[in-house]
DNA sequence: TGTACATCAGTGAACGCGCGTTCACTGATGTAC
DNA sequence: TGTACATCAGTGAACGCGCGTTCACTGATGTAC
């Protein structure tokens, strides 16, 4: 059975992530220790490397964990938005009006993302986990593009346009104004960016 | 006289400043070691700290000469836009062509912003080097709030628009595409992002 | 059902290396008189 | 003009601490027979 299989298996490893990932987002993968991480859980420094054999597998796992759940995110609120709104314009509209609301309601003051903080730090990884990084990136600009093609189809914008930059600057929003949140302390950047940017994609579409 | 008190001064400092730069976006300030320093400038340990106190002493004097030279190239390129048409939309739409032409020549292929590298790192600085990290967003919030207030008094946009928002985005767009074209490694990112702006711009104030 | 063994989720102690920092010292250049 | 002293731009050696990593070991839980 799974559940007695899994009786034994505790959660410490997923604590070890979600420090991790706290600790890395303020202050840079190479200046969080190992030290401070199994303070915040409860075990010995043996206990962390039973569960990543150095602390690259750290690193790795990070970035798996927040692939999987950037996908997450991206899928459920999108999906809600078409769900309110058969027209693919204004269901993506409505999405990014529920990810706008989201952002706002985050609970951190000021998050930040861990492909940017792996990005600027990219000399310390090896070439796989670069790779997870950009596709973390592609995922974005897959989704967008895709998008703005069903999009383009039933609303051909007037003027000709950059789809894939248009696309990219989904990605690039969010990145930048989380950095701006950040520097300046104001968690209503982040939001206002993106309803702005749902005024410019509304605009391209349906002048 | 100026030239015999300066002729003692070596251009050292700046060497160590230049190499600490590309080694800070490249990696972090964490990673971003001394001993890696003087060897790409050819001083011994001890001469670093002549030029500085220590480790904290050279972040603060990267974040002066960052705020300088980041300055510098937006005086640069957006009065030269001004000069080259009367009007202030379209001055600040030709700097902003400049401006993308300026970032498509950059000879780095991958080129970050210290900004941002330091604002994933924040905890690991006091809060009075924060405090001109703020100030690097602050003054291009300013810079393109103080236009767009100019542009609106002869260009009335149609609808409400957040202003501020508006004048954010340019910070947030650069910081967010240096991001994605450093994850990508593509180098096209960023101008096309930057023109991708100056289209909005356009069509907020003259649809 | 009891027993032997295997696996899981760690512990505890030790190691060695790289890092930032200190301190006494130095040769070349500049300045006062 | 020569000399004494000061400053500049470093050198060289040492230190100590924190960090990532290793290794032998352990008690609790699960599995085969």
């Amino acid at each position: 059975m799974l559940e007695t299989a899994d009786r034994r298996r505790t959660d410490t490893r997923e604590r070890l992530l979600e420090a991790a990932e706290r600790a890395v987002v303020a202050k840079g993968f190479a200046a969080t220790s190992i030290d401070e991480l199994i303070v915040d859980v409860g075990i010995t420094k043996s206990g962390f490397f039973y569960h990543f054999k150095d602390k690259n597998a750290l690193a790795r796992a990070l970035m798996l964990r927040y692939l999987a759940q950037d996908r997450d995110v991206l899928d459920g609120i999108f999906t809600r938005g078409d769900e309110l709104h058969d027209d693919p314009l204004h269901g993506f509209l409505v999405g990014l009006k529920l990810f706008a609301e989201a952002l706002a309601d985050l609970p951190e003051h000021h998050p930040g993302c861990l492909a940017a903080s792996f990005c600027y730090q990219d000399q310390l990884f090896d070439q796989d986990i670069r790779d997870m990084n950009a596709e973390s990136i592609l995922v974005w600009r897959r989704r967008f593009r895709a998008r703005f093609d069903l999009i383009a189809e039933i609303y051909p914008p007037k003027e000709k346009i950059d789809l894939e930059a248009l696309a990219d600057m989904a990605a690039s929003l969010v990145e930048g104004a989380l950095i701006l949140g950040r520097a300046l302390k104001d968690a209503t950047i982040l939001p206002r960016q993106v309803l702005l940017y749902r005024d410019f994609v509304r605009a391209i579409f349906q002048p």
